[in-house]
DNA sequence: CTAGTTGCAAAAGATTTGCAGACGT
DNA sequence: ACGTCTGCAAATCTTTTGCAACTAG
């Protein structure tokens, strides 16, 4: 049985083509960070046949079953609209966008996430989710 | 000569109508963080006569301007696709965004400001802008 | 006067949904 | 066989744009 096939069944999902193109590509390819177009052409150009509404419906399920995470990073200018996904590997890190290349870097830094915790506890809450994104630009 | 009319001259925009409601609006309203909707809304509630396509316009003006920040949530729940707007009243804060009641609460913390800008500088590159948000509850 | 602005309606871009047919177990 | 998926097209939602009329300086 292919390694897609029992993360599927773990999630309660059944073990479709189109899930296990998705899951498979996310793993495979060297782009981290991929919009819901960007595997949607990716997967078509390889000649398999799925529909964009399919990819976003799988999206949302894995992003459910937290076997990817998705994020929305502003392109800078502001526009970009658009949410890109990233497989979820357990242990968590942000990112640090670069606003001329659009490279996009993650990082993990402890003394930070000790701040939050911290910091939310100082107003009353505890911390169920956080985003952190720099960015930035090549230093001169 | 209102307090509006001088930050819009001085951002070498003219000074009218919908602008300076806008910038009113958001000078006084208690609830700090308003989507391009809720100022329409506002405003047309009180009376004024404006188009939901000038709000956006303003609000982006003002935005390039720097008279105002915008920010993209994300409601927990992933849904929300809606950029809101607050007043830049220079000093520079992040959010933390309470999942159950919606409450927005802004803070600063100088230690991690400057982890930030380590970080960005141990990878060759200088921070442009950052965003960072905490989605919190109410400690039990 | 005249360039900058506005409102409306239409367009655009991203994501979601209804539905009939196809598929996994 | 049965309930779950899928693809397509149409619908939704937020934001942007074209354009003719209006207005601030």
């Amino acid at each position: 049985m292919a390694g897609e096939s029992s993360e599927l069944k773990k999630a309660g999902l059944k073990v479709t083509h189109p899930r296990r193109q998705i899951l498979r590509l996310l793993e495979t390819t060297e782009q981290k960070h991929m919009t819901a177009d960007d595997i949607y052409r990716a997967l078509v150009d390889r000649g398999e046949e799925i529909g964009l509404a399919t990819v976003y419906r799988v999206l949302s399920q894995f992003e459910a079953a937290r076997l990817v995470r998705k994020h929305v990073f502003d392109d800078g200018t502001g526009r970009s609209q658009q949410a890109c996904y990233e497989l979820d590997e357990g242990e968590h890190h942000d990112h640090m966008v670069c606003l001329e290349s659009g490279e996009v870097v993650e990082f993990f830094d402890e003394a930070i996430e000790r701040r939050q915790e911290e910091i939310a506890r100082e107003h009353g809450f505890e911390i169920v989710d956080h985003s952190m994104v720099l960015y930035v630009k090549p230093k001169k």
